[in-house]
DNA sequence: AGTGATAACTTAACACTGATAACCTCTTCG
DNA sequence: CGAAGAGGTTATCAGTGTTAAGTTATCACT
């Protein structure tokens, strides 16, 4: 039963997102959670495994924020302004989640070993979304899942990339704005054709 | 003068390679470099202003085997077969020097403030490179510098996005190996269309 | 050779971090 | 009342980047 008020754990990520979102990744400790919540550190563990943990429950949160935001995506028109007004709706979750998006798709390459991959099989919900625009913008015979998944990565490999540079503010300052995002929602769009073609092998994993 | 054998300098910084790429960033800290060497933590400190400098040394060393190995590639054959190698021997590079390129192009969203961003204009020596095949591939009157700088970036942004994920382990199984990379290398080939057309606004900033 | 100066390096400490074991304290139930 | 156990804290560990102060070795000069 709690004794501090109300339950602590809902109030741990409440802060913790707080947190993450005004001061940045870097100012998110336990130490500082703990501070904002009124509670100890080691409350936290309590509640969450560890640090590590209570990261997964905010990109579980980042993911669904996202998945809404495709989900509301209007469907109507043609089947490329579809796939197209779903991209624009990545960059744009990107441009204004920027720190949810950090620990969504920028965090784990260093602690990898932690966050159980399978988790992140929330991938599929907007691959889905993204599987199905490419599904309906193809004039032929209807392609195999496979063919689907192949093209709807592709797109997202390659928002990804351009909204990476972005964030990091990598790119050239004439091509900054809109620009480069735009030109990258654009080529997403072919996507679709390059994942009709045979797989060349060209390069070794 | 040194007192400890040759100068610290040098052997701080190969310390420093072999730790990264042998035990990976994680495992890059001060006193671990210093226990290397054969010194203490703070003497790191007389040849660097912090660690973000060291650090910033090991992405410069990056940068050079990146632009060694694209400037390695043959310029012979089309033009097209001179940019999607070049693609290719990017791509080669990431996956082969993967904690080099964590450093390089993962790294400081975070502590971006501390990584003068000017320093980066190292990129444009790739990029130049990049836009030189660009140039050559398009039959059409000689591009615009604008125009060659802003499809370059778009082939670096999309080799860069399926690279990113691709280390991230993010891909499909089905799809992992070589076959997203290769899908990747083709659609950046059709970067160069793509900038050839004027900007349309679809993304706020 | 002896004396300073100074470069090279270490010691010790500060303010952090994530994490854990041991302890206390309050509530509930028998 | 008294035992059980949930809820939370204290104290601590091992580690991080970083810096001020102290030490030691080497050089130049009288």
């Amino acid at each position: 039963m709690p004794r501090n008020g109300t339950d602590l754990k809902p109030r741990i990520l409440r802060e913790a997102r707080n947190v993450l979102l005004e001061e940045g990744y870097t100012a998110l400790s336990t130490r500082r959670i703990a501070r904002g919540v009124g509670c100890t550190a080691a409350s936290i563990y309590l509640y969450f495994k560890n640090k590590d943990a209570l990261l997964h429950a905010l990109i579980d949160e980042g993911f669904e924020i996202l998945h809404a935001q495709l989900e509301a995506v209007s469907r109507e028109g043609s089947a490329q302004d579809h796939l197209e007004n779903l991209c624009a709706a990545y960059v744009s979750f990107a441009n204004s989640n920027r720190e949810f998006y950090e620990v969504m798709f920028h965090l784990h390459p260093n602690q990898m070993e932690r966050y159980p991959i399978d988790r992140y099989r929330v991938q599929r919900n907007y691959l889905a979304l993204l599987g199905e625009a490419v599904m309906k913008s193809r004039q032929d015979s209807s392609p195999s899942p496979e063919a689907i998944l192949r093209a709807a990565t592709l797109v997202w490999s390659t928002l990804h990339g351009a909204v990476s540079l972005h964030l990091a503010r990598r790119i050239d300052k004439s091509l900054r704005g809109p620009n480069h995002l735009n030109d990258a929602i654009r080529l997403a769009m072919r996507a679709v054709e390059i994942s009709s073609l045979p797989s060349q092998p060209r390069v070794s994993s």
